[in-house]
DNA sequence: TTCCCTGCAAAAGGTTTGCAGTATG
DNA sequence: CATACTGCAAACCTTTTGCAGGGAA
């Protein structure tokens, strides 16, 4: 999944296949996450909808089961990072792990082939089946060594 | 660091270094981890200690700032699968890193050299000095598939 | 028309903090 | 003897839930 619209196809069409209803507030949490620069908590997400939706009248709580819902369906995933909580991305972003400076709290993605290969060999040894993983380098970035 | 008498040792090194002092409550903590045969949430810990330290009037309080302490000075490490909240593990184990199943909560420890040193490569790459690393493999088991 | 989804507010869960007393160095 | 640490309870923050009303199919 590459762009926005395809996304948002994707999430009409799961809707449609479950039987449930596309409303336009799960549509508005998940292009926030599209377009997203960080990864964003669940409190961020409503912050976000709050300034730039102002027409919107959205709860937090239907934040949290818009969030839910679309990680249930595998279009958002969600990352903990330390002890700043849960935070959320868009999957329509390739996949990728993060380097991550404890000091200032930058994060820089990366992508290693190679590691990617022989995760899904150790998986394979231990006879698991991988829908899923998430790597985290900590340490300090070049400025705030 | 291997076990518990040292990694005991060292927490008393720590403390004095820091001009701090040396408590039954996190000695308590930091055994319940070292003996651990799991992954433990705070609460667990508590309740560890409650059961098997029936002498000790522990309070829950003390349990989260003997686990942000001890963190902090690196005895122990604490990584967050899914939903299940913030877990703790002794760091006198040696390192590792984590397949989980999505369905049972399994958790199989396993370590891989040539993952370890491109991860390595990676954060010289760009320019991070690397303190600590996680990495998380989400999937289902043999018996849950 | 059906019933899924929403907003609101209350509840729940997990973690932190203020305070007075306790115990370590 | 100074003061860091503790237990308790209250406060806090984040997330979930119950419910009545609203909107998509």
């Amino acid at each position: 999944m590459i762009n926005s619209e395809e996304a948002i196809e994707e999430l009409k069409k799961i809707v449609k296949q479950k039987g449930l209803k596309y409303t336009e507030q799960r549509e508005i949490v998940l292009s926030i996450l599209i377009h997203a620069e960080d990864h964003l908590s669940a409190e961020e997400v409503y912050n976000e909808i709050k300034t730039k939706h102002t027409d919107s009248n959205i709860g937090i709580a239907t934040v949290y089961r818009a969030l839910s819902f679309l990680e249930e369906v595998d279009l958002i995933t969600s990352i903990t990072f330390g002890s700043d909580g849960k935070k959320y991305e868009s999957n329509a972003k390739s996949h990728h792990d993060h380097l991550i400076c404890t000091e200032c709290g930058k994060i820089v993605e990366f992508l290693d082939d190679e590691i990617e290969k022989r995760q899904e060999r150790i998986a394979k040894k231990n006879k698991f089946k991988i829908t899923n993983h998430s790597m985290q380098l900590y340490g300090t970035c070049e400025d705030c060594q």
